[in-house]
DNA sequence: GTGTAACCTGAGCATATACTCGGAAATACT
DNA sequence: AGTATTTCCGAGTATATGCTCAGGTTACAC
């Protein structure tokens, strides 16, 4: 077998690309590929994916995967970034509709509803990223997505007048992105259905819009 | 290559073991075997670890490892099953001594570092389990984890005397232990040390202490 | 002691997967 | 049309890992 298995740490050449697609008919055979990749994670988990299953998905040869990847963790990887730069702009977007509301509560409701119902589509591949690929927190893109919830957290905190310790908002920050990110990750990927998400996100936002207006 | 490569869901007898051992000397083995697959996967990750490799590292015979358990995935089970039992029977020998106390704050702050404390230890082994091992989740252990935590959870809603409708107590039990977990793994396994445990878990306290007196 | 059951061994076979490479086919350029 | 470049192919090799099995060793009961 090649090389790669057996490491806890990742080289970042092991996520970059081998070569650049350049004609239209190469970009779709990689598209292919990221796609093919997709439903190989969906049907039998990251222990199941392959560079020969990819291939024979997405209807290429073996032989054009590795002329463009070096390896499947750089497909994974690929997928990845994609699927969390898709909730980075959406943060971003709703952040700027936030800013025109000036009920807090109804804001943050607005915007854990567009995060929740964006997780809720592809759920199944999004489980078997978060609870299977070993090396999806290094992502760049992963760690991009964490400041970007704080940036929008940290907007409405600067909306609220009251002057607290800087200690204390931090603090304050941080537990909300940490119980968000809990709460929006169980009740996409674990929690069973009858479990009433409209409600808790309700309730999540009642606490969350509480907690900016304390510090 | 064997079975078990290429499904989402497993077997519960991929977990089972295959022999009890009933002389000292074969339960030290198994324990090996167990203690040697810790070390694996903290080192090579789970992608990393083989039966093989267990096997060396424990000592024994590839031969005495398929006497006893019917692949890797029923050594890791134990593996985790072990660890989770030991948060689950903290959880409940901490609770008693909550009860006894009627500074509700302190309580949950008492509780919180002791589960943080022991979540440290382990820290690398732990995030190999909860990040790489796919069928974790699945596991009975990790389900009453959560159980055990609710249930820690509301004696204190029920110690204070509030009223409040069934549906905000259950949703408000929801948010309490998805953010408290969310928390937790976050500090634990991802969080840069610089981040001040003690004063993040000081806030913790805090905000869930509240959150159990307004219901 | 002797017999039985439990325990251990490790070479070896089967298989799955990673990855290469020589060359064919399609496309772009002039 | 002619040439260079890009793209694609897939049989084939190397290797890691799963797992078996025939036979040896140790512990225990009587």
């Amino acid at each position: 077998m090649g090389r790669c298995m057996g490491q806890v740490r990742w080289k970042v050449s092991d996520f970059a690309v081998k070569k650049e697609p350049k004609q239209a008919r190469s970009r779709a055979s990689v598209d292919a590929m990221v796609q093919a990749c997709a439903r190989v994670l969906e049907s039998r988990g990251y222990a199941g994916l392959s560079t020969n299953a990819i291939a024979e998905v997405a209807g290429v040869s073996i032989g054009s995967v590795y002329e463009y990847f070096p390896g499947k963790d750089a497909i994974v990887a690929r997928l990845a970034e994609g699927m969390l730069r898709d909730v980075t702009t959406l943060l971003q977007g709703r952040l700027a509709l936030t800013d025109s509301r000036n009920d807090l509560n109804s804001a943050m409701r607005y915007l854990l509803g567009a995060v929740y119902a964006l997780m809720c589509k592809n759920r199944t591949l999004l489980r078997v990223l978060v609870f299977q690929v070993p090396y999806l927190h290094q992502l760049p893109a992963t760690k991009q997505l964490e400041i970007e919830l704080q940036q929008v957290l940290m907007t409405g905190l600067q909306h609220t007048r009251q002057q607290y310790s800087l200690s204390a908002r931090q603090h304050t920050l941080y537990l909300m992105t940490t119980s968000v990110a809990g709460t929006l990750m169980h009740l996409v990927l674990v929690a069973p259905p009858a479990m009433d998400p409209d409600g808790i996100l309700d309730a999540l936002a009642d606490k969350m819009a509480a907690w900016l207006v304390e510090g």
